[in-house]
DNA sequence: TTTAAAACTTAACGCGCGTAAAAAAAGAAT
DNA sequence: ATTCTTTTTTTACGCGCGTTAAGTTTTAAA
């Protein structure tokens, strides 16, 4: 064929017989020409399939089309998975999701929020790592670009807060273990990264003493990301110690739950809510895997689904006005208790 | 402060006292420049943070500094440990990696190869879906861009490959299953996915041939990439039925495994290899969560951090060099045996 | 000190596209 | 057929930077 080499917007636009004007208004928006033009246009894509060069495009453009997406750790399945239907809608909308993950350090993190700088997102959505979080640098970029945060709240930061409430989904839990066996005693890390995790173990506390029972909080040490291994690692020593103050534990997340589980099975501890069972272990989030738990894990699901839409929206919302919230909104999504065979 | 608000390189050029041509030298190599020039940019950098626009710096280089990373399914940990590493090594050479998860389907692999095209990148680490893959258009992908494979192998597709040793791996794990208790049968999809688990397949026979014993192969039904369900609900009708023809089981996967290893619980069967068990069970890849199941899982390890070191190695060679491959190298890494606790 | 090499400055072009203004053409309404 | 409105064309500039060529200065070597 001797069809021509198509380089850039003037080979293709003289190729499909319209003007290059028209042409740039159309790959901008298809409906904003006439349907006649559109058809030619189309035609003549199908042939030379010709792509406008995004660089150039977002160098002339007053906004991009890219949505930044930064969470704490995408090795754990729980973000990748939220990670994976903000990014379904982001696309869906029209935008271009640009996925980073802090892999739980506070200097990723940062180091995040500079690539996206450079590449001038229309907005950002933020899952911080919490505690360990540098607030004042993650505010700066706040301050520069549209941001939304998720999963966990930082005071002030950003233009909207989506995430559980914490306080109603434990209250569920332990409303739930209280009435079918002993009060749980709740497993946690003793300094926890995350916002939500001192969230959990207030709202532990105030729902244990709604129901006049007395709280134990089993603090263990242990710094980073790797629930498991700490829960497994404290979990032996407490379940060897016989130092729990209950048969029935409450873990503040379910990674730490699994590590714990684990620990159980290697005491020769059974676990599960039956008759012969020495102990009841519940955790938190309903992580991918704690259907595959032995026994199943008993957990309080979050609402992630609502917590993806509402963030993808406001963030849209954000991105279309051009404005910036007038007063910051939070809102907090309801967890649903799901009963398995460990609790 | 009456400091000049600095837009764009011409203006940091003239407050750094030096001219943009040799501004622009230093930004794409800063030992490019003599010492004292060098420091009297990195002076003026300190003071007004001045970065170069990324668009007008990829329109006008001939290749950009990005590399995609393409990988089958994030929201498998396998994965997302292996991207982390590879990302890593990415950004210590100075490249930029924009990772994208097909989510399990060869549409959304191929919309990613897509989106890649788009940002022009110099090079492309692909873990591609395998047989769901649409070889075709993934080999017209890899025609226009420099492409390594990792994990799985695509006939012919890409400049290299890297991934492990089926064979040497299941050979151990079968060996050592032999060696500690009966000939392990071999739990797998009917019609899986990935042509790794077809040559999973292959190894096993030929290592129960070889050593003298009869391979049983079981093979369940099943679509898609979620293994554990799959492996929990065809385990619990195989071990509802007594149908197994060993009591020790070699899974495909770890994911099926760790399937199967609740089906298990749930069906009151003993899984350990001491006196007491009922049943063995051993998996491959050692998944991160292979540590935490009840009781922990034996599996054989693939090595990942020399999949990935090699894959960024030789896509950074290919891009140096500017040339393609001469003839396309496949390099397979053997896996270690995992001893724990089911197996 | 001379000399050559290395590094720099100046000037200018091009990349591919967004966008604006004025003129022309096409379509719709009378 | 005329008029008005909408859309397209023509022309032109600008975005921020890579890059080249020619001339100038600095540095290192002889």
């Amino acid at each position: 064929m001797n069809e021509p080499k198509i380089k850039n917007m003037e080979d293709f636009a003289s190729v499909s017989g319209i003007s290059r004007p028209t042409v740039s208004k159309y790959f901008n928006d298809p409906d904003s020409v006439r349907k006649s033009t559109r058809e030619r246009i189309e035609t003549a894509l199908k042939q030379y399939d010709y792509r406008p060069n995004i660089y150039a495009i977002n160098q002339n453009r007053r906004q991009t089309k890219n949505i930044g997406l930064v969470v704490p750790n995408l090795t754990d399945p729980f973000f990748a998975g939220i990670a994976r239907t903000i990014e379904g809608l982001i696309v869906g909308a029209g935008f271009n999701p640009l996925l980073l993950s802090s892999h739980g350090g506070p200097e990723q993190e940062i180091a995040n929020l500079d690539s996206l700088r450079a590449i001038k997102p229309a907005g950002v959505l933020l899952a911080p790592l919490g505690r360990a979080s540098k607030n004042d640098m993650v505010a700066e970029f706040a301050a520069e670009v549209p941001t939304v945060l998720f999963d966990a709240n930082l005071d002030g930061i950003g233009e909207a807060f989506f995430g559980s409430d914490n306080s109603q989904s434990v209250g569920l839990i332990v409303d739930y273990l209280c009435r079918t066996g002993e009060p749980p005693a709740f497993f946690e890390m003793k300094t926890p990264i995350n916002p939500n995790a001192y969230k959990r173990r207030t709202a532990y506390v105030e729902a244990m003493e709604r129901l006049d029972h007395t709280p134990h909080l089993v603090q263990i040490e242990g710094e980073g990301w790797d629930f498991e291994a700490m829960g497994f690692r404290e979990g032996t020593r407490i379940l060897s110690d016989r130092s729990l103050p209950s048969n029935t534990v409450l873990c503040s997340n379910d990674r730490l739950a699994i590590g714990l589980l684990s620990a159980a099975y290697e005491c020769g501890l059974r676990v599960g809510l039956g008759a012969g069972s020495a102990l009841r272990i519940a955790g938190h989030d309903d992580h991918p895997f704690s259907r595959y738990t032995c026994p199943s894990l008993t957990t309080v699901s979050q609402d992630y689904e609502s917590i993806a839409a509402r963030s993808v929206e406001t963030i849209l919302g954000l991105i279309d006005s051009g404005k910036r919230q007038e007063n910051r909104e939070v809102t907090l999504f309801d967890g649903r208790l799901i009963m398995r065979g460990s609790a």
